[in-house]
DNA sequence: GCCTAGGATGGGAACGTTCCCATCCAGAGC
DNA sequence: GCTCTGGATGGGAACGTTCCCATCCTAGGC
C-alpha cells in the first residue's frame, strides 16, 4: 500500500458525528468555538484515525503555506550554518517551517532553486546569495513576497538587509592590530566578485589605511583553485613586511592562512593573524587566533522577524530597512605582538614538528 | 498589496487561448504531447504572466508534494551538516526539495517537527534523531512512509539505516594506536543514552580490549554540564597510563579533548589522540590531529537513494536494510609516536602486526 | 463516400482544506 | 407571544492543480 493513506477531514467529521466545518475550527485554533462535548468527540476521532491536518490543502485554501525559503550560498560554511541555526529556531517559534537550498555558489542552482522556492509558494525568503539573481529576486519581491537578504546584498534589489557592520568590523580590526604594535598590514581576502561584504570590508581598509600614516597596507585575492597561492602571497609579505599582521577575510581565508603560515614556520603572534569570523578551532591553534565574531544567531533570528513583520503589516510597503550588527572581538595569542617584543633580533630555534 | 498575486494555470491558458488541460500537461511533463504552435502560445503566456505552477495544489491532487523531510539532532554539529549537504544534493538531482527540521536533540521537539513534516505529506524521511520517538515513527512507517535512520538507528522501528560501520572504525582504531606502539587506550565518549552509534562504538571496544592481553584499555564518559571534567579525566589518565592514548568518539569529544591536552601541557604524539569524525581544523593543530573521516556525503546520498527506491517500488515492502560505510583514516602526527621514541628507548619495537 | 483509428484538445470532477453564509435554537426584552 | 440577539453548528463554494473521459478532426482503408 504505497500510497499512503491518510485520514482526512471529512473521514473525521464523520467518525466524530460533526460536520467539516467544526473540525477545521478545532485544528484551526478555534477550539474554544466549540462545545465541549463536540471538542471531545472530535479529539476521540482523530486520535482514532490518527488524523493530521493536510498542511498543502491548507495551504493551498488560505493562502498561508508556514513555509519559509532560505537560500544558502554554501551551506558547509560554518557561518552559513550558524545563521541557518538561527532562522531555524525562529521559524519554527514562530509556527514556521524551513525550506532551504543549497546552491553551492553556483548562480545556475540559484535560479533553479529560486523558482522552486516560489513554487512551494513560501511566505517569505531569506537569501544569501552567491550571484546576483537580482531580476529573479526583484520580481518575486514584486509579486508582495518578503524578502531579507543576508549579509550580501544587491543593490538592484528592494528588500530588507540584515548582517555585520562591515565597516565597524574592519574599523576594530585595524585598531586592534595597531594597538597590539602591527604596523604592515595584509588584507587577505577571497575575489571579491559580487559578494558586498567582501567589497565592503575591504573599501574600509583600504579608506582607513589612507588615514593612518604610519600602517602599511595591501591586499591580495586569494583564488579558489589554488591552494598554494596562500603560502606564496604571505612568503612575498612577509619578506618585506615590518611587525606584519594577516587580516583575514573570512572562515575559509583563516583557514587558508594558517595554513600556509604554519608550513612557512611563521610563528602566530610574531606574525599577526586576525580573522573575520569565529570557528571552533580557533582557540585551538597555539596560542589561539584572534577574531572578530558575528552574531550569527542574532542575525538569523532577525532576518525571520524582519520577514514576518512585513508579513503582518497591512500598512504600505515600507522602505527596505538596514540591520547591521557589531562584530565581538575574540582577542587571542595570535596578535600578542608583545610576547615577542624583546627578543626580536635571533632566530629563535625551538622549532616544533 | 500583500496576497501576492500569482498568476494560475487557469489565468495562462485564458491567455494562450488554450484549455487548462493543455497548459497543466506542457508544465507537467508532457509537452510532446501537444502541437508545437500550442506549446509556442502556451510559452509565451506564461512568460508574460510570469507563471509558475503550485506546487501545494500538485501535492494536493497528485498525492506527490516532491518533498524530503530531514531530521536532524544538531544542525551545528559538522557530522550533520556534512551528511546533510550530501541529502540535499540528492534530493535536488532527483527533483525533490527538502524540508529541514532541527530539533536540539530535545525529543519533545523532535515529536513536535515529526508532526510538522508529516503534515507537509513529505515523501519520505530522513532520521538524525536524538530521543527515541519510536511510536511516532512507527506509526509512520505504518502509513507507508519510507524512513531511513541516519547513523544512529531505533531497534523498534522497522526502516533502513545507513551510516558508519562502527566495528570496522573502532577496529581500526585500535589497531592503528597499537601499530604505533600505544598500550594504554582511554575511550572517551559522550554518556551514550539511547545514541545507538556510541554504544557500538563502545562495545567494541570493549570487545577487542578483551583480546588484547597487552592493551590496556578504559572508558569514561564526558557530561556536557561540566566544562573541566575532561582535564580530570585526563589527568588521571595521564597519571597511571603507560604509553597513553585517547580515542576520542566523536568530534565534539574530540574538541573537548584537544582543548583539555592543551591546558595540561601535554604533547600531541607522546600522549596519542585519534578522533572519529574529520574536522577542519585537525590537520591545524600541531602536528595534526589524527581522525577518522566518515564518508559523509555518500551517507546523505545514500540516505535519500534508498528513500526513492522504495517510493519506486511497487513490490511488497522489502525488510529494512542496513548500509554501512567504512571510515577513512586520516594519520597526523597526534598518533605519531615514534617521534618521541627516546622515552622508551628499550621496548618500543614490540610491534606486533 | 463512409467508417474508423488515433492524435490533439478540452470539460469537469476530484484532492483536503478554509471561510462565507446560512440555519437552528435558547433566552432576553417588549 | 413575538421579535431579536448571538452562540453553536453545518452546507457549499472556492483554492490551483491533475487526470479520467469526452469530443473533434484528419487521414487512411474499404
Amino acid at each position: 500500500m504505497r500510497p499512503s493513506r491518510h485520514a482526512t477531514l471529512l473521514e473525521v467529521a464523520r467518525e466524530a458525528n460533526a460536520s467539516k466545518t467544526s473540525v477545521s475550527r478545532y485544528f484551526g485554533g478555534e477550539r474554544e468555538r466549540l462545545s465541549p462535548s463536540l471538542q471531545r468527540r472530535i479529539a476521540q476521532a482523530a486520535r482514532r484515525l490518527d488524523y493530521r491536518p493536510n498542511q498543502m490543502a491548507r495551504g493551498l485554501k488560505g493562502g498561508r503555506s508556514r513555509l519559509i525559503g532560505m537560500l544558502v550560498a554554501d551551506i558547509r560554511n560554518p557561518y552559513s550554518v550558524a545563521v541557518m541555526h538561527g532562522v531555524e529556531q525562529a521559524c519554527r517559534e514562530r509556527g514556521y517551517s524551513l525550506l532551504v537550498g543549497n546552491t553551492g555558489n553556483d548562480p545556475a542552482q540559484e535560479r533553479t532553486h529560486l523558482a522552486l522556492l516560489a513554487s512551494y509558494r513560501v511566505e517569505g525568503l531569506v537569501i544569501n546569495a552567491a550571484g546576483s539573481p537580482g531580476r529573479e529576486l526583484q520580481s518575486l519581491a514584486d509579486q508582495g513576497l518578503p524578502l531579507v537578504l543576508l549579509d550580501r546584498w544587491l543593490e538592484e534589489v528592494e528588500a530588507d538587509v540584515v548582517g555585520l557592520d562591515n565597516a565597524l568590523a574592519v574599523d576594530m580590526a585595524i585598531d586592534h592590530l595597531r594597538r597590539q604594535g602591527y604596523r604592515s598590514l595584509l588584507f587577505l581576502s577571497e575575489p571579491p566578485g559580487q559578494a558586498s561584504p567582501r567589497q565592503q570590508r575591504w573599501q574600509r581598509f583600504e579608506q582607513r589605511l589612507a588615514g593612518e600614516p604610519n600602517l602599511h597596507g595591501e591586499r591580495r585575492d586569494l583564488s579558489p583553485g589554488e591552494p598554494d597561492a596562500a603560502r606564496e602571497i604571505l612568503q612575498d609579505f612577509l619578506a618585506w613586511a615590518e611587525r606584519p599582521a594577516v587580516l583575514c577575510a573570512n572562515g575559509n581565508v583563516t583557514l587558508a592562512a594558517t595554513r600556509a603560515l604554519q608550513a612557512l614556520g611563521a610563528r602566530l603572534g610574531e606574525v599577526g593573524l586576525l580573522g573575520i569570523d569565529e570557528l571552533d578551532w580557533c582557540e585551538l591553534v597555539p596560542p589561539g587566533i584572534t577574531t572578530l565574531a558575528q552574531p550569527t544567531e542574532a542575525i538569523g533570528r532577525a532576518a525571520v522577524q524582519q520577514l514576518l513583520a512585513r508579513l503582518d503589516d497591512g500598512t504600505p510597503p515600507q522602505p527596505p530597512r538596514r540591520t547591521l550588527y557589531p562584530a565581538r572581538l575574540n582577542a587571542r595569542g595570535s596578535t600578542r605582538l608583545a610576547a615577542f617584543a624583546k627578543n626580536h633580533d635571533n632566530d629563535c630555534d625551538k622549532e616544533q614538528r
